[in-house]
DNA sequence: CGACGGGACGC
DNA sequence: CGACGGGACGC
């Protein structure tokens, strides 16, 4: 077992400092340390008819992306007995995504469990011990993505400007990883989806104090469609082959595109289609509005060399309109998926396939 | 630095 | 029928 009683002792030594101001600490959701644990929003009020596990669940975050169920159970049968422990991962690879819940039967062991397990570190990690939000559809999809900062704002001047808007659960300022500065592109989760709209409502295209731009700020991508799972998504591809590879003999499925194939291998003519110095944009459409990046991946991967993906989506919904773009370094490869994906049937609906055009025009 | 919402009590 | 993006999505 590798989470160890022993690491009972390090409690509270680890207690995060958030970046120097104690003001209002409660409000920064950021940061590791918690010092209020009083039950979340709205439970004090209606004890009656609140889950039964109100004051035993809890929410474990940033846990090392190697803690199984298992040592997450243990750590916390440490302090009383644990009713239940659920480590969260991800539905398709089963990894970890790095928080859990975790049910006590007595309360009293929760709140001991916050009050010491709260800040542990666990070898990189510096574990978060609170108590969870009652489940409900409302608190899903609360994550805000907010670009176009002055890079002066600080985390909690951001938090300042969205708070009249709800209970900030979470909050993170990203920084350029050399210089430390801000990016000018923060998240903010609220405690409910509805708060995260009305500050879209109300802030996105505003302009903070001082400011000169105004910002954006829209619904946080869900995690599995970020670059970084596309990475992942390669390294690890999950059921590719559904669109089948690079056959030798698919003309069975080949659609006669005025662009594809033969006479233009060079990029000399190309200048106003899919070409470009980084490769062969290509553009998909007739998209189902769930697919995601993976999905363009596992269809265009298996032809060749791909260097980027896009779904474009609904500014409000982040749901694919319908299209997306992929760039393949190839010219060969890129003609070849084309050929062989134009036409293809996805559920219900034939995708076209192309490259991509100049920018007006259709 | 570090992914905050599972799963199931169903009918 | 529809139809070609565009800072930045986690230091």
């Amino acid at each position: 077992m590798a989470v160890r009683r022993g690491h009972i002792r390090y409690l509270k030594v680890c207690e995060v400092e958030n970046q120097g101001n104690d003001r209002d600490s409660h409000k920064s959701g950021s940061s590791v340390k918690q010092e209020e644990y009083d039950m979340p929003n709205g439970y004090e009020d209606h004890m009656g008819d609140e889950p039964s596990d109100a004051k035993t669940n809890l929410i474990i975050n940033y846990l090392p992306q190697n803690m199984s169920q298992e040592e997450l159970r243990s750590l916390f049968s440490s302090i009383g007995e644990v009713e239940s422990a659920k480590l969260i991962r991800d539905k398709m690879g089963g990894h970890s995504l790095g928080y859990g819940f975790v049910n006590y039967v007595n309360p009293n062991d929760a709140e001991r469990a916050i009050n010491t397990l709260n800040g542990l570190r666990l070898q990189s990690k510096t574990i978060k011990v609170s108590y969870a939000r009652p489940s409900s559809d409302s608190i899903k999809d609360a994550n805000l993505y907010i670009s176009g900062l002055p890079k002066t704002m600080t985390q909690k001047d951001v938090e300042d400007m969205f708070t009249q808007y709800g209970h900030i659960i979470n909050s993170r300022i990203l920084v350029d990883q050399a210089s430390g500065l801000s990016r000018g592109v923060a998240f903010i989760r609220f405690d409910k989806r509805s708060e995260a709209e009305e500050a879209i409502k109300d802030l996105n295209g505003s302009k903070p104090a001082g400011a000169s731009e105004p910002i954006t700020v829209k619904f946080a991508a869900s995690p599995n469609q970020t670059k970084n799972s596309q990475l992942i998504s390669q390294l690890y591809p999950t059921q590719s082959r559904r669109f089948g590879g690079p056959v030798h003999h698919q003309a069975q499925r080949f659609r006669f595109s005025p662009m594809s194939v033969d006479h233009m291998s060079g990029a000399s003519g190309m200048n106003v289609s899919g070409s470009s110095s980084s490769g062969w944009c290509i553009f998909i459409y007739n998209l189902g509005q769930d697919v995601d990046e993976g999905i363009l991946w596992q269809m265009f991967g298996p032809f060749g060399a791909v260097t980027n993906v896009k779904v474009i989506r609904d500014f409000n919904t982040n749901k694919c309109k319908g299209f997306g773009f992929v760039t393949m370094t190839n010219y060969e490869e890129a003609a070849m998926a084309i050929a062989s994906l134009n036409g293809y049937r996805m559920g219900d609906r034939v995708l076209q396939v192309s490259f991509k055009t100049s920018k007006s025009h259709k």
